[in-house]
RNA sequence: GGUUCCGUAGCCAAGUGGUAAGGCAAUAGACUGCAACUCUGUGAUCACCAGUUCAAAUCUGGUCGGAACCUCCA
């Protein structure tokens, strides 16, 4: 498997940790309100990353978290009058829900910063400890200039960051680009602590999940959407290189960004698409399918014209794997476990090549031609053909694209005879009534 | 100002040194009782300029155009 690794901005053979086995970590959304289509991006991604993984062979150890700390959901609990909790448990559910409808995997873990609360202080406390993070009136901040290399993943220099920060009122801190590891707070939710009642900050939780969830403090993959490269994941990194010596993950992943008619999505353009309305209106395969149709480092623009043609694109996929599946059974075919090296090679083979889905996408397609083809044989091979049939489910599988499964039933069967006879006898009145009764059993 | 990325046929989108995958749309055929499905054929010299090379969409330099990030947005 070969992935581009943000840290070194080139596309690199992963070599995992411990052999056939990979640790996965992807930054998971803050549960202040419901999942937009770009938070699908990164959970179609990583869920597809993940059975390819599975396809060829590694057991992958998978973990997502829940941010239900933090500013935005304190300010929607009170404007809503709830508790924190029913507010982040609310959109936790919502975003779980999406997930499954996503036909996405279930992390093997997902922990919560409200759950970890214990770890991320006895965390905090031992930066504070060994020099890289310094306490101010409560406020706990992590101390830059003992990170050497501190801009490595997104390539920034310190020098050049400090000229585009932003005016910081907080001049408790010793260099602008010292990041809160703990804030003192009178309002919301809050713990106590050595240094004060408060909260912790965002970057710290990432860091601490991984090496709790994982019982190791350098993990194989560490992913998220590329707006979090900086400052996100570049924090991340310093706390754990002050910590543990380890940058934390050795392959660094990022997807693009969606963009919708061309603009980027945000709540000022008015212009944000909740997940669960997309999905309810073209459908889960649909949205996998055009989100996967784009390479996933690239931007992603949504519009109608790119959802008829995923949505067309699917069906004839699918229309065609059922054509298939019925051929196969009328014809009765016999069972064959092999699948289809030619089609199913150059699938798996740009799968592993950095994920590129363009690539995969054109093996599906040219299954579909051969399996077409081939049933239009006076004389057909029906091992082929059942082996193209298993090339063909098994890619779907890996895109996470859903399919039925389709057996014949007596009836059925029946059915396709008497339309036969039908047609050959030129009855057509009693044909178009068999093939309308076929349609409304789904197998037209 | 810094960092990263991109500009390939009407649209979407691969390809990163050896003479442009795939899909959608369009169009011409074939199949068919009609229809749907399906199959076959048809299209680009790769933003622009200069250079390196036997050879460049692919490398180097420049120009133009676009995008993302630079303290909490996936």
């Amino acid at each position: 498997m070969k992935l581009f690794n943000s840290m070194h901005n080139e596309i690199e053979k992963i070599k995992p940790l411990k052999e056939n086995e990979i640790s996965m970590y992807v930054c998971g959304p803050t549960v202040y309100n419901d999942a937009h289509i770009g938070n699908a991006r990164p959970i179609i991604v990583f869920d597809t990353l993940k059975k390819t993984l599975e396809e060829l062979g590694y057991k992958v150890h998978f973990v997502s978290n829940y941010t239900d700390v933090d500013d935005k959901i304190i300010r929607k609990a009170k404007e809503l009058q709830e508790s924190e909790k029913a507010v982040s448990e609310r959109y936790i559910e919502a975003y779980q829900e999406v997930r499954m409808r996503l036909n996405a995997d279930m992390p093997d873990a997902c922990p919560k910063v409200t759950e970890t609360m214990d770890d991320i202080i006895a965390f905090i406390e031992l930066l504070v400890k060994n020099g890289s993070a310094y306490a101010v009136d409560g406020d706990v901040f992590f101390r830059i200039s003992n990170v050497s290399d501190y801009g490595c993943l997104s390539n920034q220099q310190i020098a050049d960051l400090q000229v585009g920060a932003r005016i910081d009122e907080n001049t408790k801190k010793e260099n602008p680009l010292d990041f809160t590891l703990w804030k003192k707070t009178e309002e919301g939710i809050k713990w106590d602590s050595p240094w004060s009642v408060g909260r912790p900050g965002w970057h710290t939780e990432c860091v601490v999940m991984i090496n709790r969830e994982f019982q190791k403090h350098l993990i194989d993959i560490h992913g998220g959407g590329m707006d979090l490269k900086f400052p996100h994941h570049e924090n991340e990194i310093a706390q754990s290189k002050t910590a543990y010596g380890t940058a934390i993950a050795n392959y660094w992943v990022h997807n693009g960004m969606v963009n919708i008619d061309g603009e980027k999505m945000s709540k000022s353009l008015g212009n944000v698409v909740w997940a669960k309305d997309m999905i309810e209106k073209i459908g889960a395969n649909t949205m996998r399918w055009m989100m996967l149709s784009a390479h996933y480092r690239a931007p992603l623009n949504i519009n109608e014209e790119s959802v008829e043609t995923a949505q067309k694109e699917l069906t004839k996929t699918l229309n065609t794997l059922k054509q298939a599946m019925i051929f196969s059974e009328r014809k009765q075919l016999s069972v064959v476990q092999d699948v289809n090296d030619d089609v199913y090679v150059s699938f798996l083979e740009a799968m592993r090549n950095d994920l590129n889905t363009p690539n995969a996408f054109a093996a599906v397609f040219e299954t579909c031609k051969r399996l077409n083809q081939a049933m239009r044989q006076k004389a057909f091979d029906g091992a082929e053909i059942n082996s193209l049939i298993n090339a063909l489910k098994r890619m779907l599988h890996v895109l996470g694209i859903a399919y039925e499964e389709i057996t014949l039933s007596e009836a059925d069967h029946q059915l396709f005879a008497a339309w036969e006879d039908a047609k050959a006898q030129r009855d057509f009145a009693k044909a178009d009534e068999y093939r309308n009764e076929l349609t409304q059993r789904g197998l037209l």
